[in-house]
DNA sequence: GATTCAGATAAGCGTGTGCTTATGTGTCGG
DNA sequence: CCGACACATAAGCACACGCTTATCTGAATC
């Protein structure tokens, strides 16, 4: 059950702290991990799951492993999201502002 | 935390079939409990996290409570979801269906 | 090849979550 | 008002989750 995954590991606000982190440029654990009052363990378990459901993925880099989002998950969500189009009131501002950006 | 609510409330799979159950027209508890394996406390422990997190709301009818999908939550997983717009890529098909729904 | 550094994995612990049974609240019909 | 019905709430229990410290793996540098 991927949305199971998914919408677990964003369920967390440590988690979807990194992930934003993660979306205004990949970098490694150590330099996530900066300002970021975690411990190491606690970072890679915490990828490891964003990793699981998709939102994320890695990349060697001789010692170093860059992290990077990963669209599959993302897709996932909007695909779920989809599902209930009809229940989209225009009334609802930061809706209209999705459909706004993307009907250009 | 409004994000935190809607994505916990969605990381149970029993939630979720809820949701979709009511995303196919609004019922009373009762009537959502039919066919779903299911205890009444449970049922209503669920749809009290369900509501919570905006994604249901309630209208009292008579000794009834009639459930129905609230916009509210939906709107704000869409207005996440628009944060990390860059990173949907054409390739992914299931994002693909879902621009192509939504430019017509 | 020994050391150092980036990161993963293991084991244990406190807390949260989802379920159960039991009981409470509120509304309708007789 | 009283029994029946729809639903909420309370309390308890098994298990999952997120964290910690300790240890392991794997790659670079000397």
């Amino acid at each position: 059950m991927v949305e199971n995954d998914i919408f677990k590991a964003l369920g967390d606000p440590t988690r979807r702290a990194i992930f934003e982190k993660l979306a205004s440029g990949g970098m490694n654990a150590s330099a996530l991990r900066e300002g970021m009052a975690i411990s190491q363990p606690a970072m890679s378990q915490h990828l490891s799951v964003l990793r699981e459901a998709r939102l994320v993925r890695e990349e060697r880099q001789g010692r170093f492993v860059r992290y990077e989002v990963d669209p599959e998950g993302l897709a996932h969500i909007a695909h779920w999201l989809k599902k209930y189009r009809s229940y989209w009131p225009a009334r609802v501002d930061a809706l209209k502002d999705v459909l706004k950006d993307m009907d250009q």
